[in-house]
DNA sequence: TCTGGGGTCCTAGGACCC
DNA sequence: TCTGGGGTCCTAGGACCC
C-alpha cells in the first residue's frame, strides 16, 4: 500500500436500475428489478425501492417477485448500459490515464498517475465531490458511490461504506483499525464457501483473521489464497491498477425454459453459440486454441469438457464441430438446463493457412433451425418504436400479446397499449 | 419448476520430457 | 529391473466477482 491515498474506487449505484429510471419516467421511485424475467431468471441489479422488499442481487427472479410483487420486472437494455459506462469511462480518463474497468458500473482510478499532487484529506474531498457531480451531469444524473485509499482493497472497501452517493475516504494508518470490526467477508476473494470454512475454524472478522498465523491460513485455504488472506486481513496490497488486460476467453451460455432432451435441439443451439462466439473472437481480431463446452444437468450437476487444437481458431464451423463433438461424450438423458460454448487460450492472430493462401471467408455455414420459444422476441424494458405512437418501451409481453408503454426520458410518462406480437407497425429499436 | 451470464483465478492429477 | 526429481501442458471442477 501507498503513502497517500491515491487510489480512487468508484461504483454507479444500482446501475441497470438507475438507468432504467432514467430513461422511463414512470419508474422513478418505484421499485424496479432488472434480470431474467423468465421462470429461470435471476435479479442482476435492483433499484433501493426494490431492496426495501429484501430482493437482492443474484435471487431468483421467482423468489423477488414474491417479495415485491409490484415491481416493474424489466428484461435489461444492455446496449444502453454500455453506453453510459462509455461516458463515465471516459471520465475518468480525463482524470488519470490509468483506469482498470472491472465491470460495466465499477473502476479503479490511478490518482497519483494522473497528477494530482496534493492528497489532503480536504483537497481528496473536494477532487472526488466534483468527480462525482460530473458524472451525474454527464450521465443525466446517475449517482456513483466513491472510495478513496491507500490501496484497491481500500479504496473499494470504501466506497461501499456510504452506498448509494457516497464518498469515502480513508486515511493513511487508518486502515486496520477501520479493517478489524468487520467481518471476514469483506475481503474480496472470501465468498461463502471460504466464509463457512473461516467460520468453522473461529475466524468471524478481520481482526480474528489477523490473529491466525500465515502458515495456519496456507493449510486451511492452499497456498494463494491462504497467504493473499493473511496480506490483506493486514491492509497489505501492492496490486497496481492496469488500464489494459487482454481477454483470456470468450463464450456464450444460455440457460432455458425447459429442461433440453433432444440432442440434435441441443447440437443445433450449441452450433449458434459457436456462431456468435466466433463472431465476437472475429470482430476483436482474437482467436484460441481451446474449445470447451458447458453443460448443466437438470440437477444443476455442471460438467465441463475441452479440447485443446494444435492451432488457434475464430472459424464458427470449426468451433460448432468440435462443440457437438464434445457433447456427444455426455449422458445427457436426464435433460439439460444450459448449455455453453467457450474459447481460451486466446492469441490475437489467426493462423494462416498451412499453404501460404491467403485467408478468404469462409463459406457461410447455414445455421440450424431452432423452435420460436427458444428465442426471444420481445422482452419487457426492451425499447420499441410504433408507427403511429413513436418511441416507448416492453410493459410486458406474453401470449401473443405486446403492452407498450409510450414515454422516454424526454417525453415523460405517456399512454399504454397493448399489441398482437406480430403486429407490424411494432419493432424493436436497435440501437 | 429454487439457483443467469460473462468472466477470472486456483487446484489437482496425469501425460510427457529431460 | 528399479527409482528420482522438476517443469510444462492439458483437463475438470470449483470458488469467486459483478
Amino acid at each position: 500500500m501507498r503513502q497517500d491515498a491515491s487510489i480512487l474506487h468508484l461504483d454507479l449505484d444500482a446501475f441497470y436500475a438507475s438507468v432504467e429510471q432514467r430513461d422511463k419516467p414512470s419508474l422513478r421511485g418505484k421499485p424496479v428489478i432488472v434480470g431474467g424475467t423468465g421462470g429461470r431468471g435471476v435479479v442482476a441489479t435492483c433499484s433501493y425501492e426494490a431492496r426495501a422488499f429484501g430482493v437482492r442481487s443474484a435471487m431468483s427472479t421467482r423468489e423477488a417477485r414474491a417479495r415485491c410483487p409490484h415491481a416493474a420486472f424489466l428484461g435489461g437494455r444492455f446496449p444502453a448500459y454500455g453506453e453510459a459506462s462509455r461516458v463515465v469511462m471516459g471520465l475518468l480518463r480525463e482524470v488519470s490515464p490509468l483506469v482498470e474497468p472491472l465491470s460495466l458500473d465499477e473502476a479503479f482510478v490511478d490518482l497519483a498517475a494522473g497528477g494530482l499532487t496534493d492528497f489532503s484529506l480536504e483537497a481528496l474531498t473536494e477532487f472526488a465531490e466534483d468527480l462525482r457531480a460530473r458524472v451525474s451531469e454527464a450521465t443525466g444524473g446517475l449517482t456513483a458511490s466513491v472510495g478513496i485509499g491507500t490501496s484497491k482493497f481500500m479504496a473499494k472497501v470504501a466506497s461501499d461504506l456510504q452506498k448509494p452517493d457516497g464518498l469515502v475516504i480513508v486515511e493513511p494508518g487508518r486502515e486496520q483499525q477501520l479493517l478489524r470490526p468487520m467481518a471476514v467477508k469483506v475481503i474480496p476473494g472470501v465468498g461463502p464457501a471460504t466464509a463457512e470454512r473461516l467460520r468453522r475454524a473461529g475466524i468471524h472478522s478481520v481482526a480474528d483473521l489477523e490473529q491466525r498465523s500465515e502458515e495456519e491460513l496456507v493449510l486451511e485455504l492452499g497456498q494463494s489464497h491462504g497467504s493473499g488472506l493473511w496480506r490483506l486481513a493486514r491492509a497489505l496490497d501492492d496490486r497496481p491498477v492496469v488500464a489494459e488486460r487482454e481477454a483470456k476467453s470468450v463464450s456464450v451460455e444460455g440457460t432455458y425454459e425447459d429442461d433440453l432432451t433432444d440432442r440434435r435441439l441441443m447440437e443445433a443451439l450449441l452450433t449458434r453459440q459457436a456462431s456468435s462466439v466466433a463472431g465476437r473472437l472475429t470482430k476483436h481480431g482474437l482467436s484460441g486454441r481451446t474449445i470447451s463446452i458447458k453443460v448443466r444437468l437438470h440437477d444443476f450437476t455442471t460438467l465441463s469438457r475441452s479440447t485443446t487444437l494444435p492451432s488457434p481458431t475464430d472459424s464458427a464451423a470449426a468451433i460448432a464441430r468440435v462443440a457437438r463433438a464434445l457433447l456427444a461424450d455426455l449422458d445427457t438423458s436426464g435433460g439439460v438446463r444450459l448449455l455453453g460454448v467457450g474459447v481460451s487460450g486466446l492469441a490475437d492472430w489467426v493462423q494462416d493457412d498451412l499453404f501460404g493462401a491467403v485467408a478468404e471467408a469462409e463459406p457461410e455455414e447455414e445455421l440450424p433451425e431452432v423452435p420460436s420459444r427458444m428465442r426471444a422476441q420481445w422482452w419487457p424494458g426492451q425499447d420499441v418504436e410504433h408507427a403511429e405512437m413513436g418511441r416507448g418501451w416492453v410493459w410486458g409481453a406474453g401470449r401473443g400479446v405486446v403492452t407498450v408503454r409510450f414515454e422516454t426520458a424526454e417525453t415523460g410518462p405517456g399512454p399504454v397499449r397493448s399489441y398482437p406480437a406480430d403486429d407490424p407497425d411494432l419493432s424493436p429499436v436497435v440501437s
